[in-house]
DNA sequence: TTCAAATAATAGTAATACTATCATTTAAAA
DNA sequence: TTTTAAATGATAGTATTACTATTATTTGAA
């Protein structure tokens, strides 16, 4: 039996808090199987509905429209991973094995962790992979940013932040590193599947792994000091 | 009068070529205008319709659903991008030369380029980077790709991996470098835009300048040779 | 001038994205 | 244990979207 955590979410982002109810852990349950399954523009609630065995106005009554159910999956998401990561770098001094942590945790905190019952944590992470953006590419950004919808996220990478900052109190990027480094994990792991030739991780191999290999040399390069060869 | 340049594009994205005639210039036209207006998830082809003082029927002729339009756009912008690249690069024999102008391309290439009469290349690019990834994150992916339909964003990431690697051979991940350096443009500026503490690039200063020097000064870090001074 | 192709005008259908209403179940309070 | 309120289910309905079909009109090319 798995110690249940429970995500902070913003408030404004549901209508009533689908972790507090069977139907609402129903929903988030089967929502994600169905958005994995047949992809966000062609999910919507009433298949939802059939598939759990409930009526479209019962999902109504938790989320507004399915965008503010993929903010919430995505939303919680982030939260997830930021947990994670605090749980796991706790005890840990070296800020370098820090960063080593949070980008195994970005690129496979799904493969090996404990679950929430009603989430599964792996297709989570492909709906992130493959519809992520979509929760903060819209007309409305600036409105949710401005009702704090996108907290988790930008805790997450101030979290971030701070451990590069930490490895290389000079570095100039710390905040585009770390976005950068959430995104490249999802991006590539998106492209190694389905657009091969825009990117140099082959699915055949342990595409994780390889991701992991990528952006811990890429961080760890640009964070080391600037005496460095130029090539000419 | 700007000399009229024609981008190729795979033939299976539209029914019948935009680029081929006065309603279907003025489709792109209305288009950029409109998803730029109004997001790509509102924009429909009554609206475009309406604007164009059109009609719905005659836009369905051009293309099967907006889906198809926003890749026929995106791919033009991908098309026009490895042209400018191409011509801004022709008499120039340094690779790291060569790179910086690639970066510059993509990150303003809309800013300073000669214009295509009927493609206002300032909200096309406002419109890669709110909606870019749509085109390709979508369920229909493989098939697409299958039918050569981003063959464009792959023919630009090759031109760019060549160049990453006449600058460093031994660098493993040029294609994903280059893939990384596209979006990371557009990610940046996206966030600096609307949400700022996701990035070090500031909506107040120069933000296209400070993107490009960020890009700069990430890549040829990546690409120096390995000797540097590890942080401890 | 005639013919074919492109477009406009109009209408219609199926699916989507909701909203409203009321009945029933459940769970908690009195 | 009864009463009540809240949550859910069942059903229906509306406005909009995403198309398709048909026919009339315009345009341009032979």
């Amino acid at each position: 039996m798995s110690v249940e955590i429970k995500i902070a979410l913003n408030d404004g982002i549901y209508l009533k808090d689908p972790q507090d109810s069977v139907l609402g852990r129903n929903i988030l349950k089967h929502s994600i199987v169905l958005i994995d399954n047949v992809g966000f523009e062609t999910f919507n609630f009433k298949k939802l509905a059939q598939e759990m065995g409930s009526t479209e106005a019962s999902v109504y009554r938790y989320f507004e429209n399915k965008h503010a159910l993929l903010l919430y999956l995505v939303s919680w998401y982030w939260g997830w991973v930021s947990y994670l990561i605090k749980i796991n770098t706790m005890n840990i001094e070296d800020p370098k094995k820090k960063l080593e942590i949070i980008i195994h945790s970005f690129v496979s905190a799904s493969v090996d962790n404990p679950s929430t019952e009603y989430i599964d944590e792996n297709k989570l992470h492909s709906i992130i992979i493959a519809e992520g953006t979509k929760a903060y590419r819209t007309k409305d950004v600036d409105k949710e940013n401005g009702k704090g919808f996108f907290k988790n996220y930008k805790q997450l990478i101030t979290t971030v932040a701070d451990v590069i900052l930490a490895i290389n109190p000079k570095f100039k990027y710390p905040y585009a590193l770390a976005s950068s480094l959430f995104e490249m994990s999802n991006d590539h792991l998106y492209f190694a599947k389905h657009l091969p030739r825009l990117t140099d991780i082959k699915e055949e191999k342990n595409k994780h792994c390889e991701v992991e290999n990528m952006l811990n040399y890429f961080s760890f390069k640009l964070l080391s000091y600037e005496i460095f060869i130029q090539v000419d």
